[in-house]
DNA sequence: GCCAATATGAAATATTAATTCCAATCTATA
DNA sequence: TATAGATTGGAATTAATATTTCATATTGGC
């Protein structure tokens, strides 16, 4: 009978979510031994799909044979089954995000329905992510944080899908109490904004293809009056790259048509900080 | 003599990076079989971390005992050795991203230089990512596209650190040619601008604790007019959440005092992009 | 407080997988 | 081309690991 329960169960969980659902459903009804380790197996995922089934109890505190018992509970029907789940969710994990974003990308366009266009956006996001974490350079990224840091004023320029990116860099460097101008006017006097910069300012100008023409031509004022300029673009024929003392390129996965904008956001944000960072060393230093 | 090899030799590689470096460095050196399984292995590293000796070796199209043999000649004293150099890399890639974040930040408090703030914005993103993906509700999500895809305008209202995410949104409801309207008004015109919007409208309205206090009281204005608002927010005691049809709870990691705002930003962009497929499926329904 | 059902511990067993060994086959060199 | 040395294949052996079993303990219902 107790077979057949196993058998007659609805189908074992073959994915890790569904099997975290699976346990903290039935959490409240497992027996002591059994919640310990079910308990130890959602904190140490890791632990189950490496360990063996003694190291695991020991680690957990109970006998094998409870692990066993927990996985054949669950429907799966010894550890070795269960702990497939546990490997294949760091397989899945670690598989190339590329491959990922291409199958969501294959669901969303069958009309797997909308959670799918999600899934995407958050697997393009950290697509980039991963990639600006690999492909930034540690030199220029200190040569920018040096040039803002001297700066009088920062000028933050950028336009359309880039503006929000402006628009953050611009609130973050208030909070951190650094004079900045975001070069926007309703009232159309973005020229005479840029007429009051000088080489002892700096920019930061963030354009993507296809650029935004008045991004590159009030970069390339900005540039003629002497005002040193860090870039952030996604190639190197980027019209900016030719105006910028520092550039930066950012390649962002796409999603339905919309690029992601989250590895562009870390850089900026750890720009802004650390700009802020290095003023407090020197303010320090010039004290003390 | 064999055995003294062994030992004698430089001592064996602990993590994968030097493995790796170790293995390419000797590419040249080794007889056929090892050297199609150290390229195996170096393709499929998942493959060796999680396989047997026997999968593996015919995997790779080699005799299990070749595989022992390729660890031998790089130190290991068998494929067991080896194989947990494979391991520990998953476990390091994939180890929670809470307690990189914490390495991270006392990393750059005690003064790592400025790669570890980029670093840190980088796992901030990452966690901010993978707890939203893992806590999206698809059924609220659902219900918050029906409800703005019916919208004959969609606002969008939020100030500070949200603003670029309001921002990015309108310029993607721009691009899908969904009517919007962005509530920022540099003449102070926003109560009036709320005053046209209308029960067939919709909003979105994003806010964060410390909460603007604008955007509370202009979502409260909007809300009594009984316009139908989608608030994207921290938690339900937010202020938003009592005025919200529906709403999500968006968690960022933070860093440096800043906040992530990767995770709304997918949640943002995907919301915008899904409100557009179904515009374009309800499109197609009402024609065809 | 007793009984039946359930859960647990510990050791025995069965299974699976790693390693070793040896014969066969290559490879380089004289 | 003969030969020593290295390399490889495949089966035999050994080690490890999962699973089963059974005796004992615990729990919940009456």
């Amino acid at each position: 009978m107790g077979a057949d329960g196993a058998t007659m169960d609805k189908r074992v969980p073959r994915d890790f979510e569904t099997l975290r659902a699976t346990i903290l459903d039935r959490r409240a009804s497992l027996p002591k031994r059994i919640a310990q380790i079910a308990a130890y197996a959602l904190d140490n995922p890791d632990d189950i799909a490496f360990g063996t089934a003694a190291s695991i109890a020991a680690s957990a505190g109970v006998q094998p044979s409870t692990l066993i018992r927990f996985a054949q509970q669950l429907g799966f029907d010894g550890f070795t089954s269960l702990q497939q789940v546990f490997r294949e969710r760091l397989r899945e994990r670690n598989s190339s995000y590329d491959e990922r974003l291409a199958a969501l990308r294959a669901k969303a366009e069958e009309g797997a329905g909308h959670r799918a266009i999600f899934d995407g956006f958050v697997a393009a996001a950290s697509t980039s992510l991963s990639d600006i974490s690999r492909a930034l350079n540690d030199a220029h990224f200190e040569e920018a944080i040096a040039l803002l840091a001297k700066a009088e004023t920062i000028y933050v320029l950028a336009k359309r899908r880039s503006y929000p990116v402006a628009s953050y860099i611009a609130y973050a460097l208030g909070k951190l109490k650094i004079r900045n101008q975001l070069v926007e006017s309703a009232a159309g006097l973005n020229a005479e904004m840029i007429g009051f910069a000088t080489p002892r300012d700096a920019v930061i100008a963030i354009s993507f293809s296809p650029y935004a023409p008045a991004t590159i031509e009030e970069t390339r004022a900005i540039a003629e009056q002497g005002v040193p300029i860090v870039a952030i673009t996604d190639s190197s024929f980027s019209p900016l790259a030719q105006f910028a003392k520092v550039w930066f390129e950012v390649s962002e996965a796409d999603f339905g048509g919309f690029r992601s904008i989250s590895a562009t956001m870390a850089l900026a944000m750890a720009l802004t900080v650390a700009v802020g960072e290095k003023r407090r060393e020197a303010g320090r230093r010039r004290k003390g």
